[in-house]
DNA sequence: ATTATCTATAGATCTATAGATAATGC
DNA sequence: ATTATCTATAGATCTATAGATAATGC
């Protein structure tokens, strides 16, 4: 069954531990400890396969998780009606599935430790994963008469830190309603807003 | 003019410039080497105004820190026109005044770093002096029928998220409005949605 | 005497390296 | 021989303490 090219069954499970403690806590909050332990074997046994050390297994680990974005909110907008509620809709219900990534905690507490060049090099990812698809729907819904002219890039960070938050509150307070069904509320309102709607007859 | 029960000028510089660093950059990531190279002194001479150490220190300039929000917000909120929106634009001038705090970053990444006491402190006073009076704005705006009935928790958590987030991405996308501007044109589309509203007549 | 600093250093924690050991597949 | 672990440890960094030193105001 083990396929000889499987590059290493160990590796890959290192590679996910290590994506699961980076995204839910940061880089600097996360020890090559931890990530031992939660493996269940030393410290110093995770260099045999990550020799690169720790900031390049979390630039390798955070680029996986961007691209797995990338493709899951790709799915997600391309499977949707050509509607920007169905498509913010099904954006919000991939990141729903997904573990909370704390994309805008993680970039501001953990970015100054990393080195100028990886710094860059994950700034250009969140764009290109996360903020382009999203603002690309915006725009899309503006060319399509659907809603009206607005900055996309502007909605697209809002709509992101919506999204981080309900993620966040979700996992730290108790008793909230599902996300998505949060998520869905505040799509509503930014579609329709809070004032009531003038309708006719009224 | 230096005044006997000054409780010392040296501890309050101190306990600035440990705030300006620990809302910028979280607990984690300021050591107390850099608040004492910014004050120019040994490190272990913060030890003589902060004998607690440095989670005691991060506490006490959270607390001010959120204190000073809580009357920021409540001074903004008073003193805007009692009309939904030009409450949030007041509050938007206030955490625009204000340094970025990276709210959720912080929280989310930091906390676990506390004691489950100063922990639970933390959550307690950001709920009161940031959640609570946002909530209440909107919770009186459905009571005088300006909108629609809808969760005021949700909504204030979506504002915060929304600042927050513009906040961030001033301060590390060149090239971007100012805060207000963007934190206007937000506040515009919460309230008036960004479907083209029916017009009388049109 | 009080206030505010300093030097020196202990002790903890973290990343990373060197080299030994064991198991598996040829 | 290759793969994956281990033990031991160096070197860096961080928090915190002990005790010396200097300046100011009585």
């Amino acid at each position: 069954m083990s396929d000889s090219n499987a590059i290493s069954d160990s590796r890959q499970r290192l590679l996910d531990m290590a994506q699961a403690l980076f995204h839910e806590r940061g880089y600097r909050a996360v020890t090559m400890q931890d990530i031992a332990n939660e493996l269940g074997i030393r410290q110093a046994s995770l260099y045999y396969h990550v020799p690169q050390g720790k900031e390049q297994l979390f630039v390798e680990v955070a680029t996986r998780g961007f691209e797995q974005h990338r493709l899951g909110l790709r799915a997600a907008l391309d499977q949707a009606a050509p509607t920007l509620e169905a498509q913010l809709t099904a954006a919000a219900r991939w990141f729903a599935s997904q573990p909370a990534m704390n994309l805008l905690g993680m970039m501001h507490a953990d970015m100054p430790a990393l080195s100028d060049e990886n710094h860059r090099l994950l700034n250009r990812l969140a764009a290109a994963c996360l903020f382009e698809p999203v603002s690309a729907a915006f725009e899309a819904a503006v060319d399509r008469n659907e809603i009206r002219p607005m900055q996309p890039d502007l909605m697209a960070g809002a709509f992101l830190a919506l999204m981080d938050g309900i993620a966040y509150s979700s996992d730290h307070q108790p008793g909230t309603p599902p996300r998505q069904v949060m998520a869905e509320a505040i799509i509503s309102i930014l579609l329709d807003g809070l004032r009531p709607r003038l309708q006719a007859g009224v």
